[in-house]
DNA sequence: CCCGTTGCGTTCGGAATCAGAACCCACTAA
DNA sequence: TTAGTGGGTTCTGATTCCGAACGCAACGGG
């Protein structure tokens, strides 16, 4: 199968990365929860060449996830922001964020701290089940195919 | 900048990325969540060219995502199961499809469905703050710089 | 007026990866 | 003996990547 046809599987993970599954589109979005706006900003924070991230905003505005507003005219010049749908991406960055810190730092301390702003902590989100607050663990869920 | 260089960003989203960020990554995790084990499954259900089936197993296994184990001799046969470390990928998996569910299935119902033990309900499993509990919005957190 | 700079891309190769088909090997079962 | 299974590797053409260079519109200074 074709990569480029990942999306015909009838799975929302397969759905979801046919959006944000290839190489650089997630550090684009790193940077844009890091309130990076800009072409130029976004090419020397992620490092992608310069062709590649011109795709990678295009098929991510294409899809509803940026944004692409003008800010300035003469020249015209544009900026990229999340949308809700973008928004709503944050669990995954924020999941793979956590995952490095614990398993790819070595002993050093994580890079980047987490506040959070409504209790004044240090955070270190996790996963839990809405309906009984617990923290999820893979063991306790039952995943099942609707069709 | 070269992807194969993204390791040495020190940024945790990146370093994760260099070992599950590649094409079909992400969907052999998914698998292995739903317990497939053995390399003719992953490759029939993911749909990834053999070739590159057979080298991101290797390098997942040389990460310490998976292991390989043997479970027959003569013939040797070997699968591949999560490790802690895989395991503790569950977060990002979820939450891809969570998104993949709200925002890439149109009207229809999502395809799989998360059942939660403990509480035996359906679940839609989200970030929440250690601390205080409460479930993390994007705009309440500040992301600072280590060094 | 000319020159350098900024911002945002596109164009143009060669290099690396991918994708699909075929092949290989060890064993088992009919 | 032939067919099938499990787990790969090899081969080749098609994509994709990547880095450097270029384009273009405006702006700022001398």
């Amino acid at each position: 199968m074709r990569w480029s046809r990942i999306a015909e599987q009838d799975c929302s993970v397969a759905r979801a990365l046919s959006v944000v599954g290839d190489r650089w589109t997630m550090l684009v979005l790193r940077e844009a929860f890091m309130r990076t706006r800009r072409f130029e900003d976004f090419q020397v924070r992620t490092g992608a060449p310069r062709p590649v991230l011109a795709e990678r905003l295009r098929t991510l505005v294409d899809n509803g996830v940026l944004e692409r507003r003008r800010y300035s005219e003469r020249p015209d010049r544009y900026e990229y922001r999340l949308t809700d749908k973008g928004r709503d991406l944050y669990p995954v960055v924020v999941s793979l964020l956590r995952w490095g810190d614990r398993w790819m730092t070595g002993t050093a301390e994580p890079p980047v701290e987490l506040r959070h702003r409504a209790c004044g902590h240090q955070m270190h989100p996790e996963l839990a089940c809405p309906e009984c607050g617990e923290w999820v663990d893979p063991r306790d869920v039952d995943a099942t195919a609707r069709r």
